[in-house]
DNA sequence: GGGGCTGGCTAAATCGTTTTAGCATGCTAG
DNA sequence: CTAGCATGCTAAAACGATTTAGCCAGCCCC
């Protein structure tokens, strides 16, 4: 009832709806796409085409169109795997921006296998998507098409990273920390493969020296994390912060908050606190970092530093999109995007206040 | 070194091959495809071809071609949410089955909003997809497409569903429970909305009849949930688990287990049970469903009924693939998928085990 | 020596659009 | 009366492949 024509037989072309109006499949294509040359036909005619095309169920083919203009109005995005966390926010962010302005995206996930990679590479381009947007993949050799990085690894020429605002994390956690009147703060550093494990220690000190705190080297501890190209599993974070949080105590330096590179390890550390008979926050205070969805539902919950995923899907698939409208003009090298801290249970007052 | 022609000045296409050659296109054509018709054309002649194809960088058009060959190995996903958690799992196993076979996907996320829903149906029909993935998507009419729904909420003719089975999940976690002396098990009830709570009931109420247990009706709550529609808010489930742990306490009633709904309600539920002095597993067991990321950083880390998302995704795409193979075969109406059991430290023995 | 066959290729149509170049027709202006 | 110019449309060539229908040369055989 509300749509006129919706026998399945088979798609109505432009040249049926032409034929069905006595008209040429040009002047049809014309008023379609509201062309500039449709300048010369009147506005009757307008009409009535529109109505045919309406009334015939016309649907214009989006491959034959793509042929013929040389868009497809896709891009490729490359991520390690979409059921990660990460991938799967900044994912949604995408896609998003994408639909919204018309665009679809193919998405391939490489698990982090460098010939596949290039595999899909390939196959992004056989395609013949617009551009790329490369999520927390790494990638060495120039890209042949407009791209976005979201976490990149590496500076490359041409291509935009987008990336959160390591100073803003840094001093949200820290300023919070030393309001509540925390001055010994642990900090657990990202593995060395992790792209941000160094702007955000950088970044750390940094944020220290401005709040005139000190870091005690016994009070840092380095994630071993897993090798690059290893299945990622958070439970081995998990394990590996329980440990670490157990190190922590066994140092003997005295501490009263927590910095953890992520909320995994986070998490991990605040068991092994409470199994050493320390409460959360009163004797220590902990940070993490991401806020995943366990966060919130931790006991005590977590407070920790908000990536916003999405918005950096959106920023980067927009930053794509300008690209492809204006090849020419260079893009920015960078888009940081800030982050926000979730105060929840897991902070409150350092006991030793004074 | 390793490629041999990376200029990207722009494609080399059929035609190219075809002049470097001296041959017609066809010829080319025919080899590259290893089409039936290349019979007559000598190996001689073929090596030739494939040499400069390799030499020159070609690679063949895929618009061109799905334009001619009415093929575009592309499906289109329509899914509520991509960082939903449960569609993301699903979504990682379509795309792994899929790109294997050398398909590729197109995803839009309605956010549950009926009107997006049918625009996207569109779009994907006019990028000619061939065939359709529903995870999660409600839908009463008739789809215009081959199509395979995961979690589908209605049956629909031709349309293969995708489950879990109820039957079995029922059984794993009220054996589990029972074997471990437990007679008297509370239970949420999943909201009207969700496609799952009716059969999901309907299997408990039969395994707990197998199992020789008594269902208390005091001991059943049905949870609200969001509204169809509404936003999906984690934090609401959680928060409902905690109003409903409560509830159950309230109610007077002795229980010696819980079997939640999903996780987030089982979690939300364990931290009320603990605030009201009761000891988890000691006193009560706690059984949840669904096995996200949270269940096993809980403080007890919580047993609960794994779905294999993964694998759900990765059949309800094979299932799609054999359709499109073979359009005349009738499908099978439903494939369902066993979960398994994630025994964690949630259960223990019944404390009135006589 | 001519019909038929085989081997090795190619011309041309086709998929469904977009787009350039231009064709009638009628009116106006000089 | 005719050049010029709108007006309203269309023919045909793309886009880059696949595929059908055949062409031509040479050879065999009777």
């Amino acid at each position: 009832m509300n749509s006129p024509e919706k026998k399945p037989g088979r798609p109505v072309r432009l040249k049926d709806v032409a034929a069905h109006l006595g008209l040429s499949p040009t002047t049809v294509s014309l008023v379609m796409n509201r062309s500039p040359a449709a300048r010369g036909i009147p506005p009757e005619t307008q009409d009535r085409v529109r109505a045919a095309a309406a009334e015939l169920g016309y649907r214009p083919n989006f491959i034959a169109r793509s042929l013929r203009r040389q868009r497809t109005f896709a891009v490729g995005v490359l991520l390690p795997e979409i059921s990660e966390g990460y991938a799967a926010g900044v994912l949604a962010g995408i896609e998003d921006e994408l639909l919204q302005e018309g665009y679809f995206y193919l998405v391939a996930g490489h698990h982090s296998k460098p010939d596949l990679f290039d595999d899909y590479l390939q196959l992004l381009t056989e395609r013949s998507v617009e551009g790329l947007i490369l999520v927390n993949t790494p990638i060495d050799e120039p890209l042949p098409l407009p791209a976005v990085v979201v976490a990149g690894h590496r500076e490359l020429t041409g291509v935009t990273n987008v990336a959160i605002d390591h100073q803003v994390a840094a001093r949200l956690a820290l300023a919070h920390l030393a309001e509540l009147g925390h001055r010994r703060i642990a900090f657990f550093k990202g593995h060395a493969h992790s792209a941000d494990t160094e702007a955000r220690w950088q970044a750390i000190v940094a944020a220290s020296r401005e709040l005139g705190l000190e870091i005690d080297s016994r009070l840092t501890l380095q994630l071993s994390g897993e090798p690059a190209g290893e299945q990622f599993s958070p439970e081995e974070g998990y394990r590996e912060g329980h440990v670490f949080g157990r190190k922590l105590i066994e140092t003997g330096a005295r501490f009263t908050a927590l910095f953890a590179f992520n909320d995994i390890s986070a998490i991990g550390a605040m068991r092994a606190l409470g199994e050493a008979g320390l409460r959360i926050p009163d004797d220590v205070a902990v940070v993490g970092f991401d806020d995943i969805l366990s966060a919130a539902f931790q006991n005590p919950s977590l407070t920790t530093v908000r990536q916003p995923l999405h918005e950096m899907g959106r920023r980067a698939a927009a930053e794509l999109l300008r690209k492809l409208g204006a090849p020419d003009e260079d893009s920015q090298p960078a888009i940081t995007i800030e982050p926000t801290l979730v105060v929840r249970d897991s902070t409150g007052p350092a006991p030793d206040r004074a």
